[in-house]
DNA sequence: CGTCCTATTGATGGGGTTCAAGGCGTGTGG
DNA sequence: CCACACGCCTTGAACCCCATCAATAGGACG
């Protein structure tokens, strides 16, 4: 965030700072917002399906998955959240949500009234724009990971599933180009693919002998991003990351 | 669309009607835009991965797709589109599509200019919060699809899948209670499902033995959706249909 | 009547699951 | 400080669901 060094930022600011034609008075507002944080261990529930939410919640460090159960108990993972990434996109619309929003480590989130935010929207059009575009974000990668479960094989899925994560990280200043930092377990991983924690551990060993990445505990190192992507089909373009210069404000 | 029987509306209006909170008025003015229309064949492609969009687009009649294609050739379908959907949620603020959007079958589309509907907005609130409820439906839905490709075998998503568009179509006026259209080939099933054409052959072929349904031709009859529901753990909570009483404005 | 697309059905093979056993690391309590 | 438990990872073996390959049939359309 070269242009924003001079006020503390939550890792949201951060990444909206990305955002083209973004306004920093709006996003210093915005940092300025009255909040109350909570603080969740591995595993427990920050919202459950029914739930009826009135606040937009955001993560500011740590990990989190919305998930959803079927009948018989097995979990998917729909989505992994990472700091700066919004909770509850769609809370001015639909107040139950229909799925859960565990913590995978660690979690801090932050709580903003809605009304706060509404009465700021007032004065901050390019930042209603700008968290439009964090949820339309989010949004693609969802659908990348449609495709991730309907056509790719095991190996890819988990080739895939690491270089995501650590764009993601690396776009929020939480990993370097080289190495990131794995606070889950196989079977959360496991969970997000539509695999077995046996077959991600065998796919992790392969993808160690080939020389793509390396581990240890909790620490994953790139060691050949480059093969890696052009192995699984990896690439950046639905991330939405560089700035769209047309982009208007409603 | 009970409330409404006294003008002309198109499908999406029908839709947006459903939604708790809605001016009836505003919805009069929605579809009085004025909007070009296009025709496409089986098989067109609307959109391109990488177009530059400025139009709101809102399917009016026929079946299409969101889909992605991988290196290879292989087809994944993220989403079907039936009238009343919009095609462009997130043009606002992505200008880029990153998927391709295909027709079905024969299609019809309209298009609305930008302009025109951030000018409607400034003086219809309410109608801007419904088509926001509109897309995150539609979130909801590609969610949904993901347990169904990770965590469903494939007897269970050709049911699921079934039972989903059944239900879409319903809400839409597009099928009775007991059967429906389906203008796709199995092949186009199979690509939205992560499976091959045969095994949908085969699994269309055991829900008819099981007497879960019928069909010839285009045409499928329910002929024991409930059975179908318990057997595929569906369940209609995702659609978010029924009216949200605390929804409120931007 | 031939062509092309779609659907059906059988046979075979493979990728991933399931079941199972053992190892490693960490924390805890005697 | 050691013993034990517990969670997570690893690795092997057997099985099974679905893909793949292949052949045929049916339908729409010129």
């Amino acid at each position: 965030m070269p242009d924003f060094p001079d006020f503390a930022y939550s890792p949201l600011v951060t990444r909206l700072s990305h955002y083209g034609g973004i306004d920093k008075k709006e996003l210093e507002f915005f940092d300025e917002l009255p909040f109350s944080e909570t603080r969740y261990q591995k595993g427990d529930r920050v919202l459950e399906r029914g739930d009826n939410v009135d606040k937009v919640i955001v993560v500011t460090s740590g990990w989190a998955a919305r998930s959803s159960y079927t009948k018989n108990g097995n979990r998917q993972i729909i989505h992994i959240l990472l700091a700066g990434d919004i909770v509850t996109p769609d809370v001015f619309v639909l107040k139950h949500i229909d799925h859960e929003i565990e913590a995978l480590s660690t979690l801090t989130v932050r709580h903003l009234n809605m009304s706060d935010l509404t009465g700021l929207f007032a004065k901050a059009p390019t930042l209603s724009t700008a968290l439009w575009w964090a949820s339309a974000q989010e949004d693609s990668l969802v659908r990348e990971h449609v495709v991730q479960l309907g056509r790719r094989n095991s190996l890819q899925r988990v080739a895939h599933f690491i270089l995501e994560l650590h764009r993601r990280l690396v776009s929020v200043d939480q990993a370097t180009e080289e190495a990131m930092i794995l606070p889950i377990t196989q079977n959360v991983i496991s969970d997000a693919l539509g695999l077995t924690f046996v077959t991600v551990s065998r796919n992790l060993k392969l993808l160690t002998q080939e020389g793509f990445v390396a581990k240890n505990n909790t620490v994953l190192q790139l060691l050949d991003a480059e093969g890696l992507s052009s192995f699984c089909d990896f690439d950046t373009v639905y991330f939405h990351l560089q700035q769209d210069k047309n982009a208007q404000e409603l």
